[in-house]
DNA sequence: TATGAATGAGTCTTCATTCAT
DNA sequence: TATGAATGAAGACTCATTCAT
């Protein structure tokens, strides 16, 4: 079939096309996409529609605002995942050690991997200028992130696996080379120069082998 | 002549000259400053100007853009810096593991704990939305930087002080922690929280440690 | 068959389909509510049929365009009451002085006092900016309506009962009080401060009076 | 000289003219006009710019935004002119009866004939969609206005020459007509058919009269 | 050199109206 | 008939940059 036909018959595709419930999803797929590429600011939510296939107007019709858009990405991708996770923590059976590991390597997985933790480094470069999602990212992902981590050091040290710890404190121990790798990933790392000097998987577990030292030990954390 | 050299010359100068000829120098304190605490988009020219004391249309009377203003910025805290370390390394007396090691503490002494370091978290974040200032980075800071690094490692390979190495890898080795380290000063250190669980000089310490151990082993780099 | 025939009529009919007949009635009441409360431009279709209970695409069903739905609220609440108005005409039985002192009391009972008069108000704000709806407005409400009055007046004359007249001119002598009424209720008069300044009901009285005692009287009116 | 040459001639003309201080006072101008023709919502800033023959980005050069200029019409217009009117009043020589057909008179001369008026008819009419709006002039106007006549019944209560009012609410009874005025000239009074009807002037007298008569009286206000 | 007035392209957001189902 | 998803033109406001003085 010619080309000429091709696009003859593309002509009477409706051009408005439905696909309800897909919208939002798609939309947020997009939002993603470029929130992880170029930023909250430099986003614009013209291009977000465009990539989700919509006009201008109809990302208004599912979100509120370019902020309840980025909002809705982060819960949709991030938040959403808490509650599963609580889940598996509930019915962890072994070690805290264990538990530990396996929370940081399922992170990677889930999160520190994948496109979605440009959205960390997304906030960490922008809270300054716009403190409405920096404190929403705090209340809706740091904090239940950090309760999380928590529950792990608090269980360890309640079986008397790990030493007596401020479990409030030791938790940033924990988070800051997740954080770090999650800025690695989107800076340095997307540099090709600089991919290759560091192994993700290598690096969680040297920190887990850390951090488990640290932990087991009888000096301060 | 050097712009701390010309600002100490012409403090005897009569006050107003020496505003005229001072305000280049305003601006780009000025302009350091913004672009640390708000990024080079976020960052109004405006702002810039009134917190030199002078109008917008004198700003650019000195640079032609903002990313002028931008690239001068960086040029006076970053890249006019070279020359100088160029010198101070051609006249090191000593190994070239303390070579190595007084590199990086002097780094950190002259960049990585001041202000200056938030300018390599700004191109970070931003580089992917403006390449022109990407590329200039890459070729006014850090390709000059590694060259300088890359020096000392050819330094001790050629002595024998170092096993053989791929420097031009290597260097990428030296240069991601301190990378890191000025990511996490403008980032998470910038968090009260967190700001305390990571002593910068002694993690430059422990990463010179590592390094030479590593490259003064017979296994690869 | 009047609407409000046809609704009585409908009672009996299973509640669905006398759901959708009256559909049409409950878009009118609806926007009848928020064209007075907000005016025509701040009034939002989608509001409008949210009241009624339907969606947005329904209202364009019963009505091509806002502007067609505010002619049909005028037209369902104010012009459709004037065919009654002149029967009720054509059958006064008393003096032209009883007849007009009527018009003025049972206009004020069964507009000026409802918010139907916010359309008036309306219709003033508004029309410079809507020509088509002044134009309207004109031909459906003022021009009928002053026929009307002058209906009586022209009686008033003709019996020997008012002095000669320029009716045409008169006309406006009467409508502009009642206008006056509308204006005042529907702004200052919300105004809890004036509300109790003035007593409709006496203002018309006074007003007829005047009209009465200037009309009759061997002067110019 | 021809046309040609004309135009010519006039593209060398500076496309940016600099009028300094004069642009406020003609983006004021502009938008009195603007405002009082199709009231606050349907005026364009863009609209507004382009009658003082200015660019967009001007206006806001001037004023933060839309309200901001319409606040200023506002001061500008109105609300400077009563420190005038205090001084006089302060100075007014003559008995509390003269001085309320003064103040009546005089604010017909300078704010009712004049398109000032215009601007209470756009605030009634829209300030149930703008309450900052409503807040701002029940603020700066209508409670300073209210002031200045309340002196005025105050004095002639307490001269002996008014009975003893409510002077509160009196200030309601005088203020009306001035307000029903406005209104009237810009809705009824705008129409031509209507224009003729009624005298300002005479109108204004009238009411005088009637508030006079009432206030020395010795029944309820 | 220094000013600050002026510009206008660009951004988010709204809303009457259309259309496939 | 009824829906509600989709559109796109329009509007307020921003800001890097220019230019007359």
């Amino acid at each position: 079939m010619s080309a000429i036909l091709d696009s003859a018959l593309l002509e009477t595709a409706p051009k408005r096309e439905r696909r309800k419930q897909a919208r939002p999803g798609e939309l947020l797929n997009a939002a993603l996409d470029l929130f992880v590429e170029k930023g909250f600011s430099a986003t614009r939510v013209e291009e977000v529609a465009a990539r989700a296939g919509v006009s201008k107007g109809t990302l208004f019709l599912y979100f509120q605002s370019k902020e309840d858009l980025f909002k809705a990405v982060v819960r949709e991708n991030i938040a959403n995942q808490f509650p599963a996770w609580n889940e598996e923590f509930n019915t962890f059976q072994g070690s805290s050690a264990d538990m530990l590991r396996y929370a940081l390597v399922s992170w990677w997985e889930r999160i520190g991997k994948t496109r979605v933790s440009g959205i960390t480094k997304l906030v960490i470069s922008e809270a300054q200028n716009f403190p409405e999602i920096a404190n929403f990212y705090q209340a809706e992902v740091i904090q239940p992130g950090n309760a999380l981590i928590r529950r792990i050091l608090d269980r360890g040290v309640q079986s008397g696996e790990f030493r007596p710890l401020d479990t409030d404190q030791a938790v940033h121990t924990v988070v800051a080379p997740m954080i770090f790798l999650m800025m690695w990933k989107h800076s340095m790392g997307a540099c090709a120069a600089s991919a290759h000097i560091m192994d993700p998987e290598q690096f969680i577990h040297m920190q887990v082998d850390l951090l488990l030292y640290g932990m087991t030990a009888k000096s301060k954390p």
